[in-house]
DNA sequence: TATTATTGTCTCATTGTGAGACAATAATAA
DNA sequence: TTATTATTGTCTCACAATGAGACAATAATA
């Protein structure tokens, strides 16, 4: 539901954007053995939502969501992909959007285009945590970082839509190269399987996990990395190509 | 795009219904050993569409989805998945509307709700062939059954739909119960493995098949189906419960 | 009564995965 | 220098799932 800073004409009448349609992005990053979710903290509510936008009218959608996303990460070229589509009358509470309105010192009609109902597409990013600066938007005054397994209170239906976001990544993991976007260029067998792991929510067997992905012949080896610690080096790998 | 009729109030202004805010339903029927799906001819254009509509102000998303579905097929509680957002701006083209409008002896202004930008969410819906009617709606004068391999050319991105629809349905196959909707209350295993086959678009090893499916422990056995034919009859099956 | 097509159920080989064994080794402790 | 510790890379063995085919059991027909 965060949105982008635009003229009083526009935010009333609403005509930049398409209407009734907002997005939202689950965006999944990966960082100390975790999976971690960007949310926005609105300004004086205590409100915390999931990163959106709309829709502009010569934009494609997808567009839209690649903007929100770069505007919110400072990325291009990010993993996206479409969940599913919210669209119960039941997520329309005009009274939350009035205050997260008025709490930015707008002065909001009950006609305002924000207030209407909206039926919002959802996507997941997958993004290398490493690389992100993450920015609030107008109406925000944080985005950062939460772990998956203690996120705070969300807005609307927004933790239906991070479990569906979840629930996806899961049935994706094995289709679409799910490490390559959430891992750095090189990484070892170890630190890929935090990620399915994290992802999974649940411990894979060491050894079976290493022979599947080797089998999958799609990790290029390289030289060994010296962590430090007190055992053999484990190999560095990464995505072929 | 197949809507409701209304009166001119609501189809000049629009305001019954969500604005840019579409739906396309894929109908999957199976008939003689063959996946079918539903589509709509527009009075005097040659078009060909998939069945659709639009979402009412005070109704839920999916609701509407059933709502145009009964409509076309006389049925409820339609096995229903939601399959992608289509929402590029160049599946905008008025002209299209426009020319099914005029065909239908509407006089349109080019400020027409219809005219305007539509993002689609699309589905895909599992019906027994055999309860459906078909009835097409105010713009169109048919609304009928096409082999899946042997479609009319359709408007817009429809090839798209159905393709993205189809491929949604063989990711689903292992997950979902594609058989209890698609055939009658009882069936013979080569009746099953036709629908799959059909789905999946290519032959499947009738033992392995038949050990995999009752390995799932889903089908109750009843008596055996006498078809004339010159060799041993099969058992009737049916789902659990 | 023999023939034909199809079904239900086997067996056997191959592949994929679960579970664990074990040697190799990078740093630390003695 | 040598033993200790934790972790890695690679085995082996058991078991489950699947591919491929064999074969007897039958409904109707010739």
């Amino acid at each position: 539901m965060a949105h982008k800073k635009k003229n009083e004409a526009n935010d009333i009448q609403g005509t930049g954007y398409l209407s009734n349609i907002a997005f939202d992005s689950v965006v999944f990053g990966f960082s100390g053995a975790k999976l971690k979710i960007l949310l926005m903290e609105y300004h004086n509510t205590g409100f915390f939502a999931l990163p959106g936008g709309f829709v502009k009218r010569e934009e494609n959608l997808n567009d839209a969501v690649r903007r929100g996303l770069k505007e919110r990460t400072g990325l291009d070229h990010i993993y996206l992909e479409q969940c599913y589509v919210f669209g119960d009358t039941t997520r329309h509470k005009p009274e939350i959007l009035k205050t997260i309105l008025e709490a930015n010192g707008h002065t909001v009609t009950d006609s305002h285009w924000l207030l209407d109902r909206f039926i919002s597409v959802t996507y997941y990013a997958l993004i290398n945590y490493a690389n992100v600066v993450p920015t609030p938007d107008a109406l925000s005054d944080s985005c950062t970082w939460y772990d998956l397994d203690s996120l705070p209170e969300l807005i609307l239906d927004h933790h239906d839509i991070v479990n569906k976001a979840l629930q996806t990544l899961r049935a994706n993991i094995d289709q679409k190269l799910v490490g390559m976007n959430l891992l750095p260029a090189q990484f070892t067998m170890r630190e890929l399987q935090n990620v399915y792991e994290a992802i999974l929510g649940e411990q894979l067997r060491r050894t079976s996990f290493q022979r599947k992905i080797l089998g999958l012949d799609l990790l290029k080896r390289h030289e060994k990395h010296y962590s430090g610690k007190a055992h053999k080096a484990p190999y560095l790998y990464s995505f072929k190509k």
